[in-house]
DNA sequence: GCATATTTGTCCGTATGTATA
DNA sequence: CTATACATACGGACAAATATG
């Protein structure tokens, strides 16, 4: 039995392996960089050596760099020309052209979505709220912040469009670059989550065109807040 | 005079040329291809062998490698594991997800962007649409469809963020390469050309709800058109 | 201010696997 | 079914720019 179950899993585990390898490996390592910055153990600015990361990762100098390249397509890193890529560091700037951008995408969804009325998309939205509130209630701050980036994932998927959803990932990609040097996580999520849980209930009860309002009313305080909380921010050795 | 001309002149030259090498020579290498593309000299559907492109552009494999991931990422190629690199072919399917997309974004530019009173922004759009109508009256058809693409990305600039108005650069490349199956171009963009100048005047009266629910109606009528034609089009034949 | 070490940017040769003629 | 062509990935090499002592 251990031999013909061995060979099955082996079968298997090739089969797999033939479907995982034609992911180009510069994908993967592009991944798990990604990965690395999401969950900020590379924090905001820190430089990337090549070599390092293929000893870490035993990949080529060449394959490196081309998952590097894309994460620098994605603004996930900057590049310096002859002196290395590092975790972007967005300043104020940048915050104000992702809520400039994101101002147009949320609102614009709900308003002009083909989705606005699909009860499963619906459901995906209060279904998000409710995460936040459920990490609220066992004061899990991290866990309000992410079901908050989720809920706005899910107002953008109401325009039922991949590439949309791809644009708003990149974007909600930028804003936990911005968290990363914001302490107050918990103070700056907390309140948006009722004003979360009333587009929700808005956009059930049909009333589209008051919830994308209040929607980017929502968002032009979101980014005054930010903006004022990293004015106070101390200087930006780098 | 000259003499302090031509000084003057090659300083600026060897300015330029220095700042121009430190773009990186995938840049460049993309840069090219995208234009390639965009100019329809390279066709949907045409492969780009790597070795091809290393003789004609005097470049490395690596380089082009690097070139070519960037423009995959961009949607206007697409890769095909171990068997290369084609200008992308869009489907039917692209063009719903492309149109929903734009059906969020250009009418949330008007409805939300910061600069849709500004009157610089304002003119940017007539301008766009007066553009147009002065291809017409020369019966030149291509000049029309660039304005018409011209009209289309000042509306985005409406909302004054670079980053949405990148989106919309690739949303507007991909509609290039759906158009460029399309033998009918005038008949297909003549029409909208006075659907752009209502917009514009709307714009211009402040009528602000209005002309973003005009352009998202004639956004769908757009796509229902494109979709129409495509369905008629012979098997794509790869 | 200078010499040295490190790192990037770019190129080349090669091995391996896959698809096509 | 073999052979060819090609993409994929690796490793080494070098000049130029940068950082360091």
């Amino acid at each position: 039995m251990t031999d013909a179950n061995t060979a099955v899993q082996d079968a298997l585990a090739s089969l797999a392996a033939s479907r995982a390898v034609v992911v180009p490996a510069a994908e993967r390592v592009a991944d798990q960089i990604r990965v690395e910055v999401a969950e900020a153990r590379l924090r905001v600015g820190a430089r990337l050596p090549e070599q390092a990361l293929c000893t870490a990762l035993q990949v080529s100098r060449n394959t490196v760099r081309e998952a590097l390249s894309q994460l620098v397509a994605e603004r996930v890193l900057v590049r310096v020309p002859n002196r290395g890529v590092f975790v972007a560091r967005p300043g104020a700037d940048d915050i104000r052209d992702v809520y400039s951008a994101r101002m147009v995408i949320e609102p614009g969804a709900i308003r002009y979505g083909a989705r606005v009325t699909d009860p499963v998309a619906l459901s995906a939205v209060r279904g998000a709220y409710l995460e936040g509130r459920a990490a609220a209630d066992v004061a899990d701050w991290t866990g309000i912040a992410d079901a908050n980036q989720h809920f706005h994932r899910e107002i953008v998927a109401l325009a039922g469009s991949p590439r949309l959803e791809r644009e708003m990932g990149r974007l909600l990609a930028e804003m936990r670059l911005v968290f990363q040097r914001m302490p107050e996580v918990r103070e700056f999520h907390e309140p948006y989550l009722a004003r979360n849980g009333e587009i929700a209930a808005m956009l059930t009860d049909g009333e589209v065109e008051k919830a994308a309002d209040e929607l980017a009313r929502y968002l032009v305080s979101a980014r005054d807040q930010l903006l004022d909380a990293y004015a106070r921010l101390p200087a930006p050795s780098g």
